[in-house]
DNA sequence: AGGATTTATCTTGACGTCGAGATACTTTAG
DNA sequence: CTAAAGTATCTCGACGTCAAGATAAATCCT
């Protein structure tokens, strides 16, 4: 069964019959498919009233661990933005009582940002409705084919993690 | 070997063992795979000159085959951006020299954007590119392999290709 | 200890996108 | 033939991000 890559590949072997378009046949379909599945994790949160960007910082807070704590350094290491999109983000956060900014104790130039109970019980709420979606959407393959693709595509994210020393 | 989603997954069963967050395996791969994609895309055209957005307009052009010409209309649909994030990048490609707008023949709404010889050359240089850099970052597993995650991830995205009429 | 360097966070301005609305033209229905 | 509905494109204001720079505090080195 076709589907709008196979067209688009398609259309470039037809025009540029010189070059060896494989590779997007992996590629493209990654990037396409990274594009939905935005789309349906916003949907996911709309639910609960998150927004993606929210979630992505509350969910690196509730993975730390009790007490939920990380400065906005570790938050954008995590969350790979720029700490001016941090600043702005946490504000946003705790302008809405999901989190709040304390000083480090051990570190007068710090802060720590930890979730709120409400912004825990927002997080733990969307994470649950994500993974159900997410598990609908891979339904379409087996278990086994979904821990191949899994396995493969650690080979390809590996030498990009190894980058960032 | 580990990568980063194997610590991301990990930090998630300790702190909420009650969820099954194996979709992740294979989804958060998705995602980090395509923003790696992204920055990686960015790379190759800058050597060209081009920023992605630019890249994506002159490539849906181009894969019209001649006379390389297509509607804002049809633009939009083929690059998934809003009407007025296309009237403002043909502004900008017009602005380089790389499209012009001609009005259509066919109906006094509307207008063409063709590829100019300039825009033309660009985008056959940076499409080579392109592929070279992709080929590289799939020598890390097989062409069989290649071929096999290339059918899975078709499974994956059909659904969406379905959605929309 | 004292000065230089590094680290952590915030501030600011430019940029690209979105989405709602405006405008102009075409098609359909009566 | 005209009015209403539909279609194609552009305009504009709000938003989130980035990147460079500013500020403040900690650490390193002699």
């Amino acid at each position: 069964m076709e589907d709008e890559v196979d067209r688009l590949l398609e259309a470039w072997r037809r025009e540029r019959p010189d070059l060896d378009v494989t590779p997007m046949e992996v590629l493209s379909r990654v990037s396409r498919l990274a594009r939905h599945l935005d789309r349906a994790r916003s949907q996911a949160f709309e639910t609960h009233g998150l927004e993606s960007w929210e979630f992505d910082v509350l969910a690196a807070l509730r993975r730390a661990g009790s007490p939920y704590q990380l400065s906005p350094g570790k938050l954008l290491k995590e969350t790979l933005v720029t700490s001016g999109t941090m600043t702005n983000r946490v504000d946003r956060l705790t302008a809405r009582g999901l989190v709040e900014r304390l000083p480090d104790p051990g570190d007068r130039r710090g802060v720590l940002v930890q979730l709120t109970d409400a912004g825990r019980d927002a997080v733990d709420a969307a994470m649950a409705d994500l993974l159900t979606h997410e598990r609908q959407l891979l339904a379409a393959i087996s278990g086994r084919d979904q821990a191949r693709i899994a396995h493969l595509l650690r080979e390809l994210v590996r030498p990009f993690d190894l980058e960032k020393h």
